[in-house]
DNA sequence: TCAGACATGTAACAAGTTACATGATTTT
DNA sequence: AAAATCATGTAACTTGTTACATGTCTGA
């Protein structure tokens, strides 16, 4: 999977300008996928020049110029052809679970912060994926259905895990 | 977090060669972080010219020379350093969510091979899991028994939502 | 006899981030 | 008055992977 499969994933179904793609990973996505602007604008350069997708310049007043791009013919065989491909295995980076497993070396007061930290972000989290599934729910696939259970799930999950360690930890103190 | 703050963690409590730790990687934590001998070997070298770590040649018969390197004040002190930094979010790439997020763009037999496999793949994951457990829990630390509980959960959740989605999508067949 | 464990290291390449550069409009 | 939104793009840098290079011993 590279960031040119997502984006022309995205295009699929609407054309869109890169501006509009990186709200896209914010929004909807940044959950299992994310990009920055110093991949997207010159992605969309290169897969122009591949014929993948097409670009329409959009004037507009008292904003900048709009490029907004539209997926070709060659574009969705690229992401079918994406689509047969082999699934690539899952890449997790977690600062906090290193940190977790390697907390003995320091005071158990700022695991605990670290532990607080964590579960108010998990619930804030949860919030956020309900409240998209909220508003998008009426116009998603039952793929896409999936995909943010999936999320949901996995948060509170982590919740009540962290919250049981948190009181195992400080019966301990 | 960067992999010299994960390699000084495993050397806080031991002395390892190159190949140890990525053996470390591979078995207590291929879970939440992992790096190839492509890293390592550089970051280890950068290290002992940086005096965080000194370096000591075994010989064996048999088999190559062992490059075992130990930590030193300086290391301890910049792993505590890295300890009392703040915490970087998780990342996640999950070509697995991508392609169920587009799952509409392909024929559904597919979506549920995908789901099959996955799931598949998650148990195999929940007994390694259980394993690692049974063997090591006897000295790991209260927070390593947080951490491993977070992936037997994790990877529990994913399991239940995605048998769930697997008998939707069948009966939609 | 062949795969796998043991063991180190480099070079080429791929991928992606951050910071810089620019600038009007709208909301707080 | 400041911050956020809208909007594009590049250059320098960081980080990391893959493949190559080398070689023995052990167990199936």
């Amino acid at each position: 999977m590279t960031s040119q499969d997502v984006i022309l994933g995205i295009l699929m179904d609407d054309s869109h300008s890169g501006y509009e793609i990186k709200h896209k990973f914010e929004t909807l996505f940044s959950y299992f996928y994310n990009a920055s602007y110093g991949t997207i604008y010159p992605t969309l350069g290169k897969m122009e020049k591949l014929g993948l997708i097409t670009k329409e310049s959009i004037l507009q007043d008292g904003k900048p110029n709009k490029n907004v791009y539209t997926i070709t013919e060659a574009g969705r065989e690229a992401f079918v052809q994406y689509l047969e491909s082999d699934i690539q295995g899952v890449e997790l980076k977690s600062d906090f679970m290193v940190r977790l497993f390697f907390g003995e070396w320091t005071e158990p007061e700022r695991v605990i912060r670290w532990l607080e930290r964590s579960i108010a972000k998990e619930e804030r989290q949860i919030e956020r994926l309900n409240a998209d599934y909220e508003r998008w729910k009426s116009h998603m696939s039952p793929t896409q259905e999936i995909c943010i259970a999936l999320g949901i799930a996995n948060q509170e999950s982590n919740r009540r895990i962290l919250l049981e360690g948190l009181a195992k930890l400080k019966a301990q103190l």
